[in-house]
DNA sequence: AGGATTTGACCCGG
DNA sequence: CCGGGTCAAATCCT
């Protein structure tokens, strides 16, 4: 698996990379008056997020090898470190862009579980077959709170760094969130939800489109609204017109062409 | 037509 | 035996 290996480490020499940039920006911004807390806020979220990386793929790199699946595999995986992230659903951004982890997933299955409201999609690294990434992760809807997303990352990526196909080496500069775009109103909007846990994990559809390179995720994430078809309750913004959907609406604005709600089947 | 998603069945660990 | 995780055929979408 020395090829394995190798794009493990090169997944993590990008991830450490990247997380230099954020902190060097997150120093600039510090020094810059101008800059507001947003701004850092989001700088912080984002190193976070890439140390996360860093360790889930360190913490996965012993047993990669060993989980390649051979004729005898298990169709039900041994426990493998795993870590979960909440994510904060917002008005106004995309449901596609919030869930955006920058990789490319591919819906492998759903389930319904005991005690759960809703019901749980298994998804898989899209690569997995090409480069035997083993990646994967379990996206939930929370009980408590249907507004938060709980997305459980299992195994590490071994694919190439974010777009596993397309890897962008380092960001430009002047690539990342400067204040021209963190201050807009889409975070505006999006920093003016009440969120007071600090481990909750925001996402902007402008950032996340500079994160790794250009239109990472062709996934299914849209899919994940099948989740939360059985709650009528949702509506987020105000004068929603509907997406195909009756009771699940974000701010139109965030909504293009590329991205259709009311998947078939899950609404009769 | 080919890729993506849905969904019921299957497998296995606890 | 139960329930979570995965497979794979059917179906949908582009």
């Amino acid at each position: 698996m020395e090829n394995t290996g190798d794009l493990e480490l090169q997944n993590l020499i990008n991830e450490l990379t990247q997380g230099r940039e954020l902190a060097m920006q997150l120093q600039i911004s510090l020094n810059t008056s101008s800059s507001s807390d947003k701004t850092r806020d989001f700088l912080i979220q984002r190193i976070d997020n890439s140390y996360e990386k860093m360790l889930s793929i360190l913490n996965n790199g012993d047993d990669l090898d060993r989980e390649f699946k051979g004729p005898n595999a298990s169709r039900k995986r041994k426990a493998m470190p795993a870590s979960t992230k909440k994510v904060q659903l917002c008005p106004g951004i995309g449901l596609e862009e919030q869930l955006d982890d920058g990789y490319s997933w591919k819906k492998y299955g759903q389930k319904d579980i005991l005690g759960a409201t809703y019901p749980r999609g298994y998804y898989r690294c899209s690569h997995g077959r090409d480069q035997g990434c083993l990646a994967t992760k379990k996206v939930q809807r929370s009980d408590n709170d249907p507004t938060v997303i709980e997305i459980t990352y299992v195994g590490g990526h071994t694919c190439s760094h974010v777009s596993c196909s397309n890897p962008p080496p380092t960001l430009p500069q002047n690539c990342i969130f400067p204040d021209t775009i963190m201050d807009n109103d889409v975070i505006g909007t999006f920093m003016s939800t009440p969120m007071s846990e600090s481990n909750y994990f925001r996402v902007s559809p402008t950032l996340m489109s500079n994160y790794g390179g250009n239109h990472i995720v062709h996934s299914s994430e849209s899919q994940l609204i099948t989740q939360f078809a059985p709650s009528p309750t949702i509506s987020f913004g105000t004068n929603t017109p509907n997406v195909g959907l009756d009771h699940f609406s974000f701010g139109p604005s965030e909504f293009d062409s590329n991205f259709s709600f009311g998947g078939s089947g899950f609404f009769p």
